[in-house]
DNA sequence: CACTTTAATGAGAATGAATCTCAACTGCAC
DNA sequence: GTGCAGTTGAGATTCATTCTCATTAAAGTG
C-alpha cells in the first residue's frame, strides 16, 4: 500500500494534477480489498466510512489509476466494467461464471510473449491486452445437472 | 449464407422458435458483409433496406444468432458491444486501436488449448473465450509521433 | 500565514446503449 | 381458413457512465 501511494503521487505529479483527499480515499479503497472490481461496489464501500466521495468524483478517478498503471481495465461482468489490481501482479487469465458472475483466476506465461510476437508483426503498439473465457464455474455446473 | 440460413432455420426449430421475416434479415444482413459489427451499425444498414425492422427485434435477435454458435459477443468498443461471425472462422486475437477503433486480426494456433488445459484444471466449462489488445495502429502510431 | 489561481469536487441532470412493455401482428399446426 | 402462442414495432424505461456548474480546496508565492 506505501509503494502504490507513491507510485500514485508521482504519477499525479508528473501530470501536474493534485493530490487530493478523495483521490486518495479512492485510491486506498481500491487496494484495501479485492483485486477485482466495479465503480458501484466501490462506491459503497467508500460510502462506508466517508460520507461525501460522489460517484463522479470515483468515475473521474478510476481512469487516473488506470493511467498510472496501477490497476487496469478487466473483461466487462454483468454489464459493468471491471478493475483489477496490476501492481504486483502477474498477467493472468479470468474465467467467468455466466451464472454466478464468480471469477476465477489462473496464471499462465506463454501467452504474452505469443501476443507480443503477433502485435509486432502486425505493427500494433500494445498498451493493455485481456484474455477471458466465459462459461459455467464447477458449482455452477453441478446445480445445473440437478435441476 | 446457405448453410448458416440452413443452420439457423434448425436452431430455432429445435428451440420452438418461429422463423419468422425479421429473423431472417437480421441474420442475412449479419453475415452480408462485415465480421465484426454492432447492433447500432447493424440496424444502420438493414434501415436502407428495410423500413420498419425495430431496434428492439435487432437487440432480441442478436442473442439467439450467438446462441446458435454462429456469431459471437467479443470485446466492445468505443462502448458499444461488438460481435464477429464464429461460422467458418477459426479463432483469432483482436489488435483494437484505441485512437481510431480499427480491429486488426490475427490467427493463433496454441492459445485455444493452453486455455482449455488451464479451464480442465480449475474445473470450468467454457462456452466461449475472448483475447484481445488494446494500444495504436501503424497509422496512429505515426500520427501521434507528428503532433 | 494569507492570498491567488486554477484544478477538483459533489450533487444532480443528461446521455446513450440495452431492455422492457404492450397492443397489434404473424407463423404454423390443425 | 382458423386459432393461438410466440413475435414484432414503437416508444417508454432502465441503468451505467458522463457532463455541468456552482462551490471548495490544493499548492505555489510573497
Amino acid at each position: 500500500m506505501k509503494k502504490e501511494r507513491e507510485l500514485y503521487r508521482e504519477f499525479l505529479k508528473s501530470k501536474d494534477l493534485k493530490f487530493t483527499k478523495p483521490r486518495l480515499i479512492i485510491m486506498e479503497a481500491v487496494f484495501e480489498n479485492h483485486e477485482h472490481f466495479n465503480v458501484d461496489d466501490l462506491y459503497e464501500q467508500i460510502r462506508k466510512k466517508h460520507k461525501n466521495v460522489s460517484r463522479a468524483t470515483i468515475y473521474r478517478t478510476v481512469p487516473l489509476l488506470v493511467e498510472s498503471g496501477l490497476i487496469k481495465q478487466s473483461l466487462r461482468c454483468e454489464s459493468k466494467d471491471i478493475y483489477e489490481h496490476t501492481y504486483g501482479h502477474e498477467n493472468h487469465l479470468h474465467f467467468i461464471c455466466v451464472n454466478c458472475g464468480k471469477i476465477i483466476e489462473s496464471g499462465f506465461n506463454d501467452v504474452a510473449e505469443l501476443i507480443n510476437q503477433l502485435a509486432e508483426k502486425k505493427k500494433f503498439k500494445i498498451s493493455e491486452y485481456n484474455l477471458g473465457a466465459r462459461g459455467l464455474c464447477e458449482n455452477c455446473q453441478k446445480n445445473k445437472e440437478q435441476s
